[in-house]
DNA sequence: GCAAAAGTGTTGCGAGTACACCCATGA
DNA sequence: TCATGGGTGTACTCGCAACACTTTTGC
């Protein structure tokens, strides 16, 4: 039985000594995820050195000496945005992968997490231009960042595109039964702009009227704003405006029916 | 911009150099769980040395050089229980808990795994006195391994309170929605045996009819072993036996209705 | 007026709960 | 024959999908 003791050696004497091999990297990897002209995108960044030299990847890095996992993937999050506020952002954790051979140098385990955030390029349609809540940027550093539509993030570095694609189904699968779909939403949105979430994130057409009684009667998932209303299309009745509630689970849950709606 | 380069800093300059710290060890930790005369079970070892001496603690080690959390928890959880075959056990990765004091010694990131493993003690009745499937035994050590009733196991030793926690949450929720409940069984069970499962690790009774149906009418979650029927306590009408079926998802879910049944 | 989007009302089908009942076995 | 657990049948209910309809805006 190996064991968390720090005596140099596992206790059933097969010699291991923590110290005598090749030193774990541990890092963090980030599956940012937000929708943007109706469909889900990811950021990814260009990679500058070998390996995967001008290949696409997720963003990430090594932990810090004094820092939780979850505290480092904030902070890349902070860092690739540029957003100031990264503090309300949804982080979900999302699993560790630790293949011997995912990284050509040495032994990496890594972290990987999704962040899901607002569409950084609201349609800034009229009455509504905001500035844009966050521009991707390569840090002080020549590679690129870029938002990609989550079809063509394909043929990433290392075992990226399989993250993506954890990323994918965990934020589709939580839909259903988490309030974790205000996350990709602004600060006050409308029940129109929720339900294109879920029909981008799952790929089927929800009935509006079924859709807005079930998301109004699960307690604590959005809360309406006294006397707003707004336009989301320039045309149209304008929609009463609802902020995320305080719950975080989802009672009764958002089913995605098999025959549910017509398709998209 | 942090990233998986090899150039010894990071790409915004701050100076990162992987080898200039204290290495991170990464290590696996295994909240094996079962159900023992209709209780959940955990499976605990007690420490030998500081930190946490004579304290219970969750199994779990050091990943060897050439192995994956995956494969290092499955090496784990063989030594741990000594059982010959774990191959078909399942194994489910919790999260990694990596908060830089949780190790009072040094930095120890750790990958949580939840096991599911049947009764190691079936009720051995008449007419079943099959072999008690795995036994705990502390390795070659000193120190002892214990099946422990869930609510028994608080105090443990570094943050695997916690992670016991964790382990019971998601095995509760994956009840719902995946075909987990096979995996507390052994290879051949009743519809009977199998309801204990929802109903121990849920807390919950539910109506037999129904539960019934519901199990029968999910495809893919259990098949009828052909002309097997097996007594369950002694008593009453034989049982008849089933396997696990071919599907890993549950449809349509098993929901824990908040009114289904009466109370346990 | 027309199109488009928000919001309300209503109906019918079906899933699922609750419960009554029969079957097979050991003591 | 009684207690115990397995297994079947059925009725009532509530959820919810489906769809018709009204309201409010821009053009």
């Amino acid at each position: 039985m190996r064991d968390h003791d720090g005596s140099g050696h596992d206790a059933d004497g097969r010699g291991y000594d923590k110290y005598a091999f090749e030193p774990f990297a541990v890092t963090v990897d980030l599956a940012v995820l937000t929708l943007r002209a109706g469909a889900l995108h990811v950021l990814l960044v260009e990679r500058g050195q070998e390996p995967y030299a001008g290949r696409w990847a997720l963003p990430g890095g090594f932990l810090l000496p004094e820092e939780s996992a979850e505290e480092a993937a904030r902070r890349e999050l902070a860092e690739e945005t540029g957003l100031a506020d990264v503090t309300g952002l949804h982080l979900e954790q999302l699993r560790t992968y630790s293949e011997p051979g995912r990284d050509p140098r040495m032994r990496v385990v890594s972290v990987a997490f999704a962040a899901l955030v607002p569409d950084p390029h609201p349609d800034s349609v009229r009455g509504d231009p905001r500035p844009a809540p966050l521009e991707p940027h390569g840090g002080g550093d020549a590679a690129q960042a870029r938002w990609t539509p989550y079809d063509a993030a394909r043929g990433l570095a290392f075992d990226h595109d399989r993250i993506v694609a954890d990323a994918r189904t965990r934020v589709g699968a939580k839909l259903e039964y988490t309030c974790l779909a205000t996350a990709f939403c602004p600060p006050e949105f409308t029940l129109g702009e929720l339900q294109q979430v879920y029909e981008t994130v799952w790929g089927t057409a929800l009935d509006r009227p079924n859709f807005r009684r079930k998301v109004l009667a699960a307690p604590g998932f959005v809360e309406p704003v006294p006397g707003a209303a707004r336009l989301t299309s320039g045309r149209g009745k304008p929609a009463a405006v609802y902020r995320a509630g305080p719950a975080t689970a989802l009672h009764p849950p958002l089913l995605r029916s098999p025959r549910e709606g017509r398709p998209a």
